[in-house]
Order: C-alpha cells, then sequence, then structure tokens
DNA sequence: ATATGTGAAATCTTTCACAGCG
DNA sequence: CGCTGTGAAAGATTTCACATAT
C-alpha cells in the first residue's frame, strides 16, 4: 500500500534542507513556499507538491515553521542520527574527504579510512590510522557501516566496490572516472568532478 | 530553427564518453547501443534516441566505431581542447583539486589558484602560487578563464560568486553547502557531497 | 541477420488554478 | 486575506516497436 516516491523528489529534499537551516541559522521563523523556492531557484508549487508526499507540514495562511519543517526533512531523510562512513583510497581527495569539517557538521562521521599503498598504510590522518585493503571486508563488517566514499583510481574501484558489498555497505559515493556495477540494493552516486565539468561546457562558446 | 536540446541529455552525454574512452583504453573497436548501455545501466533505446538529437553516428546492421563516437561526443561538449580553470579556496580540498591528475587527462589545467588567507597566500601548490582573492577579479579578467571551481566555506561563497561573475566565468562548480544565486547566463553545478549522501541515506535503514 | 534512427505511445514530472482552512 | 494541499492539465522524458540500411 505504501506508494514509492520518485528519486527525483528524494534529491530535492536535501536542498531544501540546506536552504531551511540556512533560514534557521538567520532566525527566520517562518517561510512560504514561495520564499523558499526564490531562495532555491525551485517553482512554489513543486515544493508544496514534494512535501505533499510526506504529510501536511504547513499551515494555510501562515506558511511553514522553519524549525519543524527542518526536523520532519531530517526524519524523513534519517539524518536525524549520527552515520560513520568509510573512505577508501588515502590519497589527496581522501586525505580532504576524512579531514572535512562539513560532514560532521551534518551528522557524517568518518570512521575508518582504506589504501593500498604499504608507504601509507599505519600513518596517521588526523584521528585516524590508514588500514590496509587487505583488512576492509573483516573491519567494515565488524564496524556496521552502511556508506562508503570511494576515492581510489578508476581501474581497483570496480574490485573495490565488490568488497564493499561484500562488506555489507549499501551506498556509496564514487569519485571514481567509471560507471560501477553493483547489486540492485546498493545505492551508487557518481561525483566525479570531471562529468560535471564536462557538462558544462557543452555551454560554453 | 535551431531546436534546444534538453539538459538531461547533455548531462548523459559525459557518462557516455566516459564508458567509450574505457572500451577505446581495452582496445574495442565497436559497440552498439546494447552494449553501452549495459555497460552504464541506462536502455539502449535512450542512448540512440540521445544521439540522434546531434547526427546519425551509428551504421545499421554494424553499430557504432568507438574512436568516431569518441570524436563526435568532444566536439559536442567542446572538449576537443585544454580548457583552463581556476579554483577558489586553498584549503584541504583545493589542494586536492589543484592536484587531481584527472582533470589533465581529460583536457581541464588548473591554472589559477586563490584564496584570503594571508598565510596561504603565496605559497606553492604544485606549480601554482596562491593567489590572493583581492587580485581575483583582474586576474581572472587578463586569464579569460570562464570556468571555476568553488571551494570555499558557505559564508564567503555567494560574495565570491559574484567577484567570479564579474571577472567573466560563466561555468562555476560549487562544492560550498549554498545556492548560489548567478545570472541566467552562468552556469552552476553543485557538488557539495553532503547532498548526495543526504540522498542516500533516505534509502537505508 | 543485425542494429540503427524515429514516430507514436506510455510514463513520469511539473505547472496550473482553486477549494478550503486559519 | 494569504498560503497550503491537491486534482486536473500541460509538458517533458522514456520506452516501444518497426521500417530501413548494411
Amino acid at each position: 500500500m505504501e506508494k514509492t516516491i520518485p528519486d527525483i523528489i528524494i534529491g530535492r529534499l536535501p536542498i531544501y534542507l540546506q536552504a531551511l537551516e540556512h533560514m534557521q541559522r538567520h532566525g527566520l521563523q517562518t517561510t512560504s513556499s514561495q520564499e523558499l523556492g526564490e531562495a532555491i531557484g525551485i517553482s512554489a508549487a513543486q515544493i508544496r507538491k514534494d512535501l505533499s508526499q510526506f504529510g501536511e507540514f504547513g499551515k494555510q495562511g501562515k506558511g511553514y515553521s522553519v524549525p519543524f519543517l527542518v526536523e520532519q526533512l531530517r526524519a524523513i531523510l534519517h539524518i536525524d542520527r549520527v552515520w560513520d562512513i568509510v573512505v577508501i583510497g588515502a590519497g589527496n581527495l581522501g586525505q580532504a574527504i576524512a579531514n572535512y569539517q562539513g560532514f560532521r557538521d551534518h551528522g557524517f562521521q568518518v570512521a575508518l579510512i582504506f589504501d593500498n599503498d604499504p608507504l601509507r598504510i599505519g600513518h596517521q590522518i588526523g584521528e585516524f590510522q590508514i588500514l590496509s585493503m587487505d583488512e576492509l571486508v573483516p573491519q567494515i563488517e565488524k564496524s556496521g557501516i552502511k556508506v562508503a566514499m570511494l576515492t581510489v583510481p578508476a581501474p581497483a574501484a570496480q574490485e573495490v566496490a565488490e568488497n564493499l558489498v561484500k562488506a555489507g555497505i549499501k551506498s556509496i559515493l564514487n569519485y571514481a572516472p567509471i560507471t560501477l556495477s553493483v547489486p540492485e540494493d546498493v545505492h551508487v552516486q557518481n561525483v566525479d568532478p570531471v562529468l560535471y565539468l564536462q557538462w558544462m561546457t557543452y555551454y560554453l562558446e
């Protein structure tokens, strides 16, 4: 009886939340679909329609309570808790991710980091030791972590992804320039910046 | 008379190209919409429809020449040349980007990098000196660069974006956790990883 | 025999416009 | 009166299925 909510709607909720948290930091108590829409470049009707998939969060004639809507969106997105994440690849990007304050501020906590380079294994990044890739499956299994960020070179990415799946990972943020093949119940988001740059250059010249 | 091609199609072309380059590196001379679709999880019909917007690149009964289609896609996306890019923010992420080999391999060349921290200004990252934010508009104007990657903290991002627009930037890859407000002719892609993590946690638990 | 390119159909997404509530 | 929530309409995207070319 549960209707499935389109992925495209889920993808907009974090954007709504980002803007609402911004309003909240600025002390705004109430907003409207109109105001929120103008802040993020999305139509008021679309925001109302999207939110209506999950409940009735507004008051007619009044708008939405900012703190209440923030709380509701956090619950919907399951970010009303702290998620541990694992980083695979301790190169420049992996290290930058491990040290990025923005994850902590939003309830994501880097808990494990792996690399296969003997010169890196054992070294400290922030408060974590870089672990050997040989330890990947047992360590992740033991930790119960479900979310991974993949920053290894393309030729290694598919094999690592398969190990992540074996270890019980269900969500992969993939920085490697390759389409990963994974089971249906594992979600992959490709965030290779080159893809986005190539998209944007279409509109140049 | 030129029909506008939907943005959603443009966004898939870099994915096609990524897979085709992968095939090319493995020596594959020919492929089909079916085979390409299986590699990236997109239907064969959609690939054919997308490509048909730009011309007739295949041969009936035969399929597509991999090197030819790679060349055509590069021309369509305007990546049959080297693009200089500017990085704003020389923190962990900005430095990781400045050193990322993947950009060079795909025709993007970091040419300038800016920060507003006096402790960073003047320091070397790879072959580049970190420049002062005060120099941002004149230096970018002089260079003629059109593409920027924004890795500054959220509170600074909107102001920096406005300066980028003044300096003639037309494409911004935005890592800051905020929706930027820019003129219509400037393209922004938001790549804040927190947005993607929040999207994925919806499907967990 | 095989695989493209493409109208037509099906599906999905967004916008419209207004009843209804505070 | 102002703004939500929502059916219905419009618009966009994807899939189907086949004529056509090699």
